[in-house]
DNA sequence: CTTGAAATTTAGAGGTT
DNA sequence: AACCTCTAAATTTCAAG
């Protein structure tokens, strides 16, 4: 016990760990992100350490921040979303205030996948999956380009998708 | 008019499970999105059936290529990556033949998250995360606008990106 | 196709060198 | 701080409705 130090948490993305990330942590992450449900065991066996040990770098991760989560991927194809496309959203000068605002409306949108805030021309773009062209347009038209503070936009669909996941870290 | 037409379908993204897709389903597709390593007895509990029948599931969905796999969602900047940034490449007209190799030239590219191959102005959209503005500067500058099959990019800096994940699929 | 229980494997905690 | 052992819980297989 006597741990009063170390808290103080704001919120912050700060490392927790002050800079450190061994070897051995880099390769646990490699892994996980190419599987999340590899066993602890096998972890260990790749990485060289002990099961017990390779379990508690994990959890540290986890509290460290470092590892945010562990998600399926779920083939959007599959879910009768086949359609993906990115629309690219120029606001009005003048609406940039509440961008924080704008976004949470945007990631409540059907379809929307991710949402990347951008500096130049543009201010949004955002990566959907949808049905098919009906609903595309559907979006496009009746949610984002009626909205005020939206300029315009600009739709590209997307012919296929590739997340790379890298050997190293 | 019979259905003769397009494209030769070789290559598969054919759903093998018809159109099928319980509400049970869904909703474990939901939860395993949300947190990939969610215990298959919760997951049972949760959608309301056995564990091995919600097991059973799992699998069968992980075989028809509905989940594609589970990952871990590592914070870039904790591995040392803080700067994200969406470069847009054009390609000249005559190099559009053999996207495919291009297209693996620029996923072995270091610090590269995600690739579209879109349509409209720009040919591709590729997302990365790097450790600085250099290190940016350097990968547009020496790994994409030098290569002889790129006509032009337009990089953007990602202020901030989010991943939503949808409630209901 | 679903259910329920058994056997193997794994996760997580405590103690030791 | 990493390793070993132990208990509890999970995954997976098997048989039956």
């Amino acid at each position: 016990m006597t741990n009063d130090s170390s808290a103080a948490d704001f919120s912050s993305v700060v490392p927790k760990e002050r800079r450190g990330l061994d070897p051995v942590d880099r390769r646990i992450l490699e892994l996980l992100q190419e599987d999340a449900r590899m066993p602890n065991n096998a972890i260990a066996a790749a990485v060289g350490v002990a099961p017990s040990t390779c379990h508690g770098r994990i959890r540290a991760l986890q509290d460290s921040g470092v590892i945010r989560g562990f998600h399926a991927d779920v083939d959007p194809a599959a879910t009768g979303r086949g359609l993906q496309a990115m629309i690219a959203i120029r606001l009005h000068a003048h609406a940039r205030s509440n961008l924080a605002t704008f976004k949470d409306y945007l990631a409540r949108l059907p379809g929307v996948e991710s949402i990347f805030f951008v500096t130049g021309d543009r201010d949004f773009l955002i990566h959907v999956a949808l049905s098919d062209s009906e609903a595309l347009r559907d979006l496009v038209a009746h949610n984002i380009s009626v909205h005020p503070e939206v300029a315009g936009t600009n739709t590209s669909v997307i012919f296929e998708y590739v997340s790379v996941r890298r050997p190293a870290g």
